[in-house]
DNA sequence: TTCCTTGCAAAACTTTTGCATTAAA
DNA sequence: TTTAATGCAAAAGTTTTGCAAGGAA
């Protein structure tokens, strides 16, 4: 994805295109990928990129509030945030961490509860946790 | 549930029943509920239990090792632990915090994928965010 | 005695915030 | 010139750990 291409991104979802916005938005989007912070921080700096700890974090969370990427809870530890914002699901490895996209056909849902009165869905999120299997 | 309900209930999940760990799970298991280990702190110390913050700590991790309660994965803020074990899943609502019950017959499956090879389904985690509807 | 558990405090880790500086509109 | 974004460091919040003291087997 071109940077030209990516400030057009940033741009469709009210987001102003800075130097570091465009260099965090080119990681994030390059692939769909699940980050923590600390994990695009560290490509960042990698990549000799000048972004700072506090600028991660808040262009993160801008990010995640503008929808352009989609937060995710899968431990209690820290904060993922996934790239593909497109409905689907995830497996995760107990042991590694490692997490996996489900695509949305692969579940289907039969039956789902009627939100509470007042209320609407704003999202599903499934996480089918996944252990080595006693024969493997 | 008396105390000697919770020792048992203890010594079934091969814990000893120390003064700490069973004033810790007759608050968890007076009622299903969700309490961060703060909450939980917190109503220790209101209820003149002498605990401290780390034992909380390691009870809570103890006590869901040995599956007496199930971590619960909501935000990536803090670590929620839910006293009741069995399938069921979970309204959050998103403004407030609030979780809720969704129980398992409300939820069903018409297809689930398959794990990867050599790995097998340790858990599901299904949560279902919840904001004000628009007219409501 | 021996082993396990606890409390306290400190440390580790993740995330947010205050503020001066820099960059952009 | 005015506003917005950034970097740095400090602070805040959550969880873990080291270690001495206490309690149970």
């Amino acid at each position: 994805m071109s940077i030209a291409e990516i400030a057009e991104r940033l741009a469709a979802h009210g987001i102003q295109p800075t130097a570091q916005r465009l260099r965090i938005a080119a990681v994030l989007l390059s692939v769909p990928q699940h980050l923590s912070a600390e994990q695009l921080l560290a490509q960042l700096v990698a990549d000799g990129a000048r972004v700072s700890k506090a600028t991660v974090y808040n262009t993160l969370n801008l990010f995640a509030g503008r929808g352009l990427i989609r937060p995710l809870s899968v431990d209690g530890v820290r904060a993922w945030f996934d790239s593909n914002v497109e409905p689907h699901y995830h497996f995760h490895d107990i042991e590694s961490g490692a997490l996996t996209d489900v695509a949305v056909p692969e579940v289907q849902f039969s039956r789902l509860p009627a939100p509470p009165a007042g209320m609407e869905v704003a999202g599903i999120e499934l996480v089918i946790r996944l252990r080595k299997a006693p024969g493997a």
